[in-house]
DNA sequence: CTGAAAGCGCTAACAG
DNA sequence: CTGTTAGCGCTTTCAG
């Protein structure tokens, strides 16, 4: 592997020289940014990024950490993170939580080390306190999807209650009175803003929620269709259903598919975030749908803002509005 | 933040014991070690990994370059990379190429500065002859899914042409003569050996291959929307069509469902990768499942046997068997 | 405009 | 067992 200093002798100049033509287009006079620039290629000379960083304290990675990259919500923001990291010239490194406090607090400690310039988070839980302590001065992050409670930093979100809220009152307006909710883990604001909604829309219009009509589902697969089971077990079934994310909404219909409950005739369903395949079920989805790679792009574009200074002194917190897309799930009660 | 310096100063030893026993767990006599651990968690401590780096001439990161981690064969491939990287205490980046082999050239060329120790890579055609210039000695890398003509290493892939010749013999089984291929990219071995499959199908029961009914979808959502139209308008319709890839897949469902073509009756459909969604199409979708998870486990794997030099000197070239998954996206001809 | 030299923070000989 | 010191490859003063 050539160095600098390889291309230096090769082209009979100092290292200086070398690492000025190379970062500055307007050093040197022409003869010798040729000769240098002839070294370089002949050599097949590669500056080494990890001796750049040493010196200019800076790495050009930053972190994206979220609980799984196999939920489609996060890997299209992924995908919007790393298409203006790219921009940026930075690349970006991709750690999985599995919604586990520990597991994200190892990433963040080696993050500590230097490793990245700054990260992208969404927490495993709104008590990851831990996040506090970390210096945003020195490295600084943004909060993406959830909030966590007590840290300030900025924030990308959604308006979670208010795509709840648009949910269950769709339903209600069908003339739905029992509407389960599989509900996401409590611990998270996502979670709990989404259940806020759902409460919310009830009291719009003067009813009250039915307590065993919410059921945890904790995000998962798996507890999507633990939770809709229940639901079907009940004395008193709902006839709609609103689930509060794209992975429980899955595990929801293979329990209706199981049980033989036809959508909609015999259950409405509303699944928030929305999917390639979402449109595809027959009958298509009704869904919430969250701008997630717009999401991904501007917690990246923030977190630019701050590592190159041109962020405003204060946090920002972007809040967007989901939208209901009205597909075929539901249906109205009596019909 | 604290370096070495500072700890070594706050236990009053030398940087070198204070490396020493951060770094080697049976190194000096317990007093000092208290002492250095001590002041280490007063200062709150975290080492330069960048500087540790530097000086190693590894980072601990390995890359993985794919076309698009929204596809879902890549994000679970992704997933199992990630998890055997952090077993063996790397992390991995993401780089996605969009099929671009320029693009590609771009990350591949960032990472002979020593950013990555390896990288795991599903080439964007098997014609980018430039991989094999880049040293494997010195960044040792792995094919996965997707091999390239003429370059030699490692390699996890599935027997493409297997997965393809059991999804076609089944339709041929169940009396269909006429089955549409939504073919994937040819510039790609994955897309070859996906066609010859289909083709083999075809001469094992002596039937020759209608050239008209092979399209080609450029393994995309929208390609498999246009392929699958473009067959629907033949003359001489298909019974049955097999999908290369499940981003075509959804496009061909897509486009089934818009002209009003009833699965499995007036067209049966096997689609290339199995997906959580699969299973709830309605019909539930016969495909040909990818081991995923296990192929990016697997790719990890031999990279850091590569890395840390205990694989064996010859490369190593895994080929996985597909299963075909039976739903009830496929009925016998005449029902 | 160019070169010499001082680090960036750490590890690993090399001495003692 | 412990400390001193020489780099890792680069950028960036500081001189010339």
């Amino acid at each position: 592997m050539a160095t600098i200093k390889d291309v230096a002798l090769e082209a009979g100049v100092s290292i200086a020289s070398v690492s000025r033509v190379l970062n500055d287009p307007n050093y040197g006079s022409a003869a010798m940014r040729m000769k240098v620039i002839a070294a370089a290629k002949k050599l097949g000379y590669q500056p080494n990024k990890i001796a750049r960083s040493m010196v200019k304290g800076q790495t050009n990675i930053i972190a994206l950490v979220i609980p799984d990259i196999r939920n489609q919500f996060f890997t299209s923001v992924a995908r919007g993170v790393e298409d203006v990291a790219s921009k940026y010239g930075y690349q970006v490194m991709l750690c999985n939580t599995d919604e586990s406090s520990s597991k994200q607090r190892q990433y963040i400690d080696t993050f500590r080390s230097k490793i990245v310039d700054g990260f992208i988070i969404a927490v495993a839980s709104d008590q990851d306190h831990y996040l506090d302590k970390v210096d945003r001065e020195t490295l600084p992050f943004v909060f993406i999807d959830r909030l966590c409670e007590g840290v300030s930093a900025d924030a990308i979100v959604v308006d979670n209650r208010d795509g709840a809220h648009k949910a269950v009152s769709h339903l209600l307006e069908l003339g739905h009175r029992r509407i389960g909710l599989i509900a996401g883990k409590s611990d998270t604001l996502t979670g709990r803003e989404r259940l806020r909604g759902y409460e919310e829309a009830y009291r719009v219009v003067g009813e009250t929620v039915d307590q065993s009509l919410v059921v945890d589902g904790g995000f998962t697969i798996e507890g999507g269709y633990q939770a809709a089971k229940t639901l079907l077990e009940l004395e008193d079934r709902p006839t709609a259903i609103f689930v509060a994310n794209n992975s429980m909404t899955i595990g929801c219909i293979r329990a209706l598919t199981e049980a033989g409950v036809r959508i909609p005739e015999e259950m409405s369903v509303i699944g928030f975030d929305d999917s390639e395949w979402a449109e595809f079920f027959v009958p298509p989805l009704t869904v919430v749908r969250q701008p997630t790679y717009t999401m991904g792009t501007l917690a990246a574009e923030i977190l630019f803002q701050r590592l190159t200074g041109t962020a405003s002194p204060q946090w920002q917190e972007v809040v967007l509005k989901p939208e209901l897309v009205i597909r075929a799930s539901c249906s109205s009660v009596g019909c």
